[in-house]
DNA sequence: GTGAAAGCGCTAACAT
DNA sequence: ATGTTAGCGCTTTCAC
């Protein structure tokens, strides 16, 4: 099963190994003859130019690493079509490595991509600590999707979160709720900023005396947990803004097994509007990120490095924008177990 | 932004680069003060050997190539936990790939981790030809997973199809259901399979006259097609099986947009069990496939054609079982539009 | 225990 | 238009 070379190709179209090498590569000035009878060759014998060592002496693989955190949160999969889209118009390819939101396992896979000798990396919301993407930066273009930075040498693309979070609770406030609480991201990439946004969003509507952080995380778990600890201690809120869709969802779940109903007794909004939000049976209220074009903009950003030789770093944000669906409503009245009105779905 | 190589290293502590070779390596016969004198220089001047060229001289990446029919299922996400965890506790890492399910995108893919020489290929559910998939095993060792076939030289992991289609029709068939309508998978792995599993499971129901199959695939658009072909054929089926998860969940969304009731006006079966059916909101009675061990059992495929040499083909099947949820129960009675009662779901 | 030398399979000058 | 040569950065004998 040994692979034939260059040379096995060279030898036997009787042709100089150069030759094999600038006919596979579509080169123009070569005779139709000899290019026919290379190409003959490796089709009949099955050879394959060994991406290893041309990599090794073109010192690029035109390889883009993707560090992701979650693969189970459609959010990357969306990211990850706009990337791949614009790393194939390039010429680049994209392949993934996933961390599963452990520290320790993403810094394992970012050494695989260094050691790899990607030509960019792009990080997708890393738990990673700061001086370890810092570090990465310095051996090759990094761009940081969905985590916020002021790093020089770090170049970041992400909605603005504050700005998201702010919609969500206007959106709220408008419809009349007082005590609206957060269930947070923990320690997930842009947590601190939706947290901060909701605070500055809660004082802007004259709302800091019902300011509740509870503690998550950007999963169905967190979500949960949420609820739990809303519920644990008493005074239920009429509104809750969920750190992303994943915790929206676990937030529904957990509703539901304590017979809350949703809008009727608790307004729900999300983040992110997933695929997950817009299946009718969820119906999640939430804020919209451009997930593609967010991709897009990081292999831009990449490509401003790789060819243009860009060095100061830039910091993109995009514009999120809310989605209004079936989970918010205005709060219930005062004896909100006699509303039995209003089903949000369509059965 | 030139980064050091084994040679700088070596000249920077008075040492062969052979003896920094080893002392990267961990090697056990070196002095331990020039085992300190290189990991110092390491550490300082910022040195990582290089993979590419350690994979050139070695022929092998220690890379297992993963290539992905969709990254938007989240079937997937669970397959390649197991993968990702049984790789690693061989040295070996995953790193992903995917096609969008369009046969040529898939192709390129391939192509990519074909040159980048990975040492093993893991083709989960690819909707390429066969022929393509031949001649990449006849390169590497190969192993398809959720994908059916017989030839000697793939190996594959799938779980049993036909017997997952006849769990889902036995039990509608139990609950009392006889029009029982297929919305396939169309193309796609495995769905030749489980349409087959349904055809027979019918007859033995003594269903035959009942069989109906509408053409979807395995995204929720499919489902939602699926249902758009079956209200426009005129007389609906009291129980429809849908080929996967994420057409069950597209099937849901038109059958709520037409005011159909599940399961009061019509029951519905699933496939997968991804997490997706497990949310509460969604609550699908599905076919569950024990992901994460087809994971496993994929890399530990791949490590026997490694390590042990093996050259007869291996296909797996692992056993399916039937998870039931919220959305089955007995067919409508006379007058289903009457029949206001059960709710499947909690709220 | 350590170093010298020979490649791994390719590309990129440079010749011709 | 085609061939020759010199590496790319490492690992791996094989000496010493």
């Amino acid at each position: 099963m040994k692979r034939p070379t260059i040379l096995d190709v060279a030898a036997r179209a009787r042709v100089s190994k150069s030759l094999v090498s600038l006919v596979m590569r579509g080169a123009a000035h070569v005779s139709e003859e000899k290019r026919q009878r290379v190409l003959g060759v490796a089709a009949e014998i099955g050879y394959r130019p060994n991406g290893v060592a041309r990599s090794l002496v073109r010192r690029r693989t035109n390889l883009f690493g993707v560090l992701l955190s979650d693969l189970h949160n459609p959010y990357f999969a969306e990211v990850i079509d706009g990337i791949q889209a614009a790393a194939a118009l390039n010429g680049y390819r994209a392949i993934i490595s996933t961390g599963d939101r452990v520290v320790r396992s993403e810094a394992t896979a970012l050494e695989t991509l260094l050691e790899l000798r990607t030509d960019g990396l792009i990080l997708a919301s890393p738990v990673l600590e700061m001086h370890a993407i810092i570090a990465a930066s310095r051996e090759l273009p990094t761009v940081l999707v969905a985590r916020h930075t002021r790093e020089a040498s770090v170049d970041s693309v992400a909605n603005d979160d504050p700005t998201g979070a702010s919609l969500a609770v206007s959106h709220l406030a408008e419809l009349g709720h007082k005590r609206i609480t957060h269930i947070d991201g923990g320690n997930g990439a842009g947590a601190m900023e939706r947290r901060r946004g909701y605070v500055r969003a809660m004082k802007k509507h004259g709302l800091e005396a019902h300011v509740q952080v509870v503690t998550g995380s950007y999963t169905e778990d967190g979500g949960r947990q949420g609820i739990d600890a809303i519920y644990r201690d008493g005074t239920a809120p009429t509104a809750i803004f969920a750190a992303n869709d994943l915790a929206a969802i676990g937030a529904l779940d957990a509703l539901a097994e304590r017979q809350v109903r949703v809008p009727e007794d608790v307004s729900l909004v999300g983040y992110d509007n997933t695929a997950l939000a817009a299946i009718r049976h969820i119906n999640l209220t939430t804020v919209d990120q451009p997930r593609p074009d967010i991709g897009r903009m990081a292999v831009k950003l990449l490509l401003e490095r790789l060819t243009e030789e860009r060095s100061e770093a830039r910091h993109v944000l995009m514009a999120p924008s809310l989605v209004i669906r079936g989970t918010t409503a205005p709060p219930p009245t005062r004896n909100p177990r006699s509303a039995r009105t209003s089903r949000r779905r369509t059965r």
